[in-house]
DNA sequence: CTAATGTCTTTTATCGGGAAAAAACAATTT
DNA sequence: AAATTGTTTTTTCCCGATAAAAGACATTAG
């Protein structure tokens, strides 16, 4: 068992959706690019979906028999990739339970509780290590440097820079940039998202990353754009488990984000400014209030 | 051969200095600690030191017989990690030829050309992939982003706007931080090689790494700390292999850093800023008179 | 009783191998 | 001829194994 067939499996469940929708399946070429396969993993998928009797395949015929039901697709579990199983594992050790700052991480501990090779448990380490949450001693452990208001106070400063250096560079963007139609889609959907009242975290989450990405990207620097990963992956985990005070807290977000994307449109540079500098500030304290240990806390 | 003994190797080259100053080596931990190894490591080159009749080691009696001649020395290249090793192949690679932004990277190619394991090439990739200049895809190869322009002028917005910031930050630290006697320190050393004619590559570029690393240390921030092994790895190789206009360039810097550190040393903001600016605006500019690819170029 | 040495155990660093997936090449089909 | 399918080669991903190095435990010296 040297690689888990989960890009196959994946594929294959996405491919199912196809069959919904049309009567006959487009060339091999065309169903990878929409998949994000290759060919051979597009031809693996019609070979089974001939097999269960969902298609009949000759050549260029890929005529849909019969619509897919439950059975058919793979469990989701299995369409994980390793590097997420793992991430997931590692994240709720640190999230949930007490992380102390300054405990040590056995590679070949955490790669037996999960259940895997020590190999994909450093890979993963190693580009877990750019987060700042842990660091490695040479030739020996990891220390975890602990999920605490010390780490939120350094994320949260460079973000700000970040942020508001990139909102400012938002008005120069010349008119027929694609930002602006894709400003103009996640406001309505904003608004969308505002009238229902069932805000699901997953919904609001999406959101709130592709907006900010989208501010990042008018950055034109690498290394704010990368930087926003960090953010990201912190807030997806982070709130994700932690649900305290979600819904309100999402309202707030989402009325801010709304004046946000009204200023970058108006690109006034005061009001980008105030408007950024405002839902920042609640981001933070949204942040410091939920992280776990208090300053001076005793 | 699953591992290379270049820790040891390393170790024993180092404890043969020791050997110059002193009659009695000291105890098993304090050596480790010395020489940064553990215990393990230490027996191990004081097993090598006897056999050679360097010292007679009986339990705690480590007399030293002899001054250790150039025989003694394991070569240098067999003291390097394989990380290392990969990292200046790499670099080669990237910085010497050609590397186009676009070009492909093929880990079993890297890995048999320079004779290492896939495992070795694939783990100092993903730990490159933080400095910006390669792209990884899912499943597939990694993508080269190329050493131009775009890289240094986003490379060196990031390294400004930290510098500010961290030298801002400078004036707040109290009057019995270490940093004081450190930054005496360096500025004793500046004005040392400010005299010295010989500016040699790496007696600067140390200089230089140690001052800016204590100035983001000020920041407090494990972001911006983190930042500086960027721009310590870039003016690292490309400095070394690109000597053009190498002495002007130093002796403007030395200067640069004399009149940044007094300013620090006075605690004006006004003064850190103004000093602060003019050499982050000759650092960039050398670097960027030095980048290949220039603006549209033809 | 503390700190060092002697011995044994565990972990890390790295390789080679093998299945999954991608990529390249060859043969068809329209 | 351009795109699609059939076939073969190469590369990526991941595991298990092993020597180097670290770490833990036991013993002894001062």
């Amino acid at each position: 068992m040297a690689k888990s067939n989960n890009v196959y499996k994946d594929a294959y469940n996405k491919g199912l959706g196809l069959l919904e929708t049309t009567g006959n399946l487009p060339s091999e070429p065309e169903l990878g690019a929409m998949l994000g396969v290759s060919r051979t993993t597009v031809r693996s998928i019609l070979a089974r979906m001939e097999e269960t009797g969902l298609i009949e395949w000759n050549k260029r015929e890929k005529k849909v028999l019969r619509s897919p039901g439950a059975d058919d697709f793979f469990p989701e579990e299995e369409t994980d990739s390793l590097s997420q199983i793992i991430e997931r594992s590692f994240m709720r050790r640190l999230l949930e339970s007490g992380a102390e700052a300054g405990t040590q991480i056995n590679e070949l501990e955490l790669a037996r509780e999960i259940g895997v090779g020590t190999t994909s448990v450093r890979e993963f380490l190693i580009r877990f290590s750019r987060f700042g949450l842990i660091e490695k001693r040479r030739n020996s452990h990891w220390v975890l440097k602990g999920f605490n208001r010390a780490f939120a106070l350094e994320l949260t400063e460079i973000r700000e820079m970040f942020e508001l250096r990139s909102a400012a560079a938002f008005v120069d963007l010349p008119q027929d940039s694609p930002v602006w139609t894709e400003l103009d889609a996640l406001e309505a959907e904003h608004h969308a998202l505002a009238g229902a009242i069932a805000t699901r975290f997953t919904a609001f989450s999406e959101l709130d990353e592709r907006l900010h990405r989208l501010i990042h990207s008018a950055s034109h620097n690498r290394f704010i754009v990368d930087f926003y990963d960090v953010i990201a992956m912190i807030f997806h985990y982070h709130y994700q488990w932690n649900k305290a005070g979600e819904r309100q807290r999402n309202e707030v977000a989402v009325r801010e984000h709304l004046a946000y994307i009204d200023a970058l449109k108006s690109r006034d540079p005061a009001r980008i400014d105030a408007t950024c500098r405002q839902h920042l500030r609640s981001a933070r304290h949204t942040l410091l209030t939920s992280v776990p240990e208090v300053a001076g806390g005793s």
